[in-house]
DNA sequence: TGGATCCGTTAGGAAGGCGTCAAGATCGGT
DNA sequence: ACCGATCTTGACGCCTTCCTAACGGATCCA
């Protein structure tokens, strides 16, 4: 599979000699010259690596990061011009992954995206069906069957909410996070919509809609899949 | 708990100098001046993290690097003297997660340690999880399981103030410190909150929330998660 | 001993979050 | 252009959570 990147800076120049680059190199890429322009990408696209220049028009290259880091752990690696140490500390504390000072070279670029493609690969893939006692889930074939056999429609957003919740079986998942996820950065407050898609799954996922069993609300924090 | 470093250099004075410093820090070091030292220091004690000097006298950098990943995950930062970029990739590419060129600023290591550690500490739940005897904590999914294994719901603020005290655990808690972090500074001399909510956690954890166990109070002062 | 201070406990009203329903808007395929 | 499926939006009632106040117990000091 293709990694996909999401490379954001301001000037066109370096963007375009980033991108050729990169695609040269097997990458799918993606750009963005401002921040915000950055977050909808980050939220509608989950690329597998960001490139972070910091000196952004519209937004401090940190609170981008702030921002991807409040629902996202994907590798943030930063570029800069800024060669001073404490720009470097302050974005590596806000929670990016590696930090280039312009200009670099970019067979390193290379090596760093690798490095951090790489740790976070392994750790996230676990069991591809997850199997209850009233049905299973298929992640990989994004299906859904119920104990009898038969197949569960799902469309495409319940599927969605689902299957971040299942990813994540066990854990609290919050209302921002699927938010951004699904909807994008700017529906952060839109929590209306989870509560009507998740009715919907229980309604077609659980024994008694009534009384969740699977997927359960965790009152002004979020949702978790209990299997 | 703190956090176990493998410092691997030739050179005692270099080994010495960031002994002192990171100690200094609060990490546990642990130093080897040669490959083969390294690599039975961390069979042996499993740090969290390894800081890998290239120029070794006995064994190539990249062969430590080699024999780590065969068995382990554990970041391994490495500190060189070499500028030469074809060292650097090789680190890289062997399974190092960052690189640093001697010399480097104490500060930006240091930032690039919290990096490293923190992004080994989430994926697996290893750290994030704090088990008693009564009860365990997992911090990354937010849940506690009693010791039968049934889930413990908390309130969000129930969670706030557990997840502080938690994360510091063993050590006091001021009572400003968790007003001002959850309900903001001007709330700092409203004490009578924390009573509450403290009560309602003994409630739910504590075995005899009458005579707490973990969540000890020092009076006038704070609070402490004793596990 | 008496007062002052700090803490634990309880309970009820206020506020906000959530489940539910239904109708309008939008999308996609024929 | 039509129709079904899907998504959005608003409204309502219920339920959880939060805030607040009051009271009693413990400790310390004058």
């Amino acid at each position: 599979m293709t990694t996909r990147v999401l490379v954001v800076d301001d000037d066109a120049h370096i963007l375009r000699a980033i991108r050729i680059h990169l695609t040269a190199c097997g990458y799918a890429v993606r750009t963005a010259q401002t921040g915000r322009a950055a977050l909808r990408a980050g939220a509608e696209e989950h690329p597998d690596l960001v490139l972070l220049d910091l000196g952004l028009p519209d937004l401090d290259g940190t609170a981008v990061i702030t921002e991807l880091r409040s629902w996202s752990t994907v590798p943030i690696i930063v570029l800069s011009a800024r060669t001073d140490g404490a720009d470097k500390i302050n974005a590596l504390d806000t929670g990016a992954d590696d930090y280039l000072t312009k200009p670099f070279s970019m067979p390193e670029l290379l090596a760093r995206m690798r490095a951090a493609v790489r740790r976070s690969g392994s750790p996230t893939d676990r069991d591809t069906v997850v199997a209850t006692r009233d049905f299973s889930i298929d992640l990989a074939a994004k299906r859904v069957l119920s104990r009898a056999g038969t197949q569960v429609h799902l469309t495409p957003t319940e599927w969605a909410i689902l299957e971040i919740l299942v990813r994540d079986r066990g854990a609290l998942v919050s209302q921002r996070r699927l938010l951004s996820e699904i909807w994008g950065p700017a529906y952060r407050t839109e929590t209306n919509y989870l509560r009507v898609y998740l009715a919907q799954l229980r309604r077609k996922l659980e024994p008694e809609p009534a009384r969740p069993r699977y997927l359960i609300t965790e009152s002004g924090m979020g949702y978790r899949f209990q299997d």
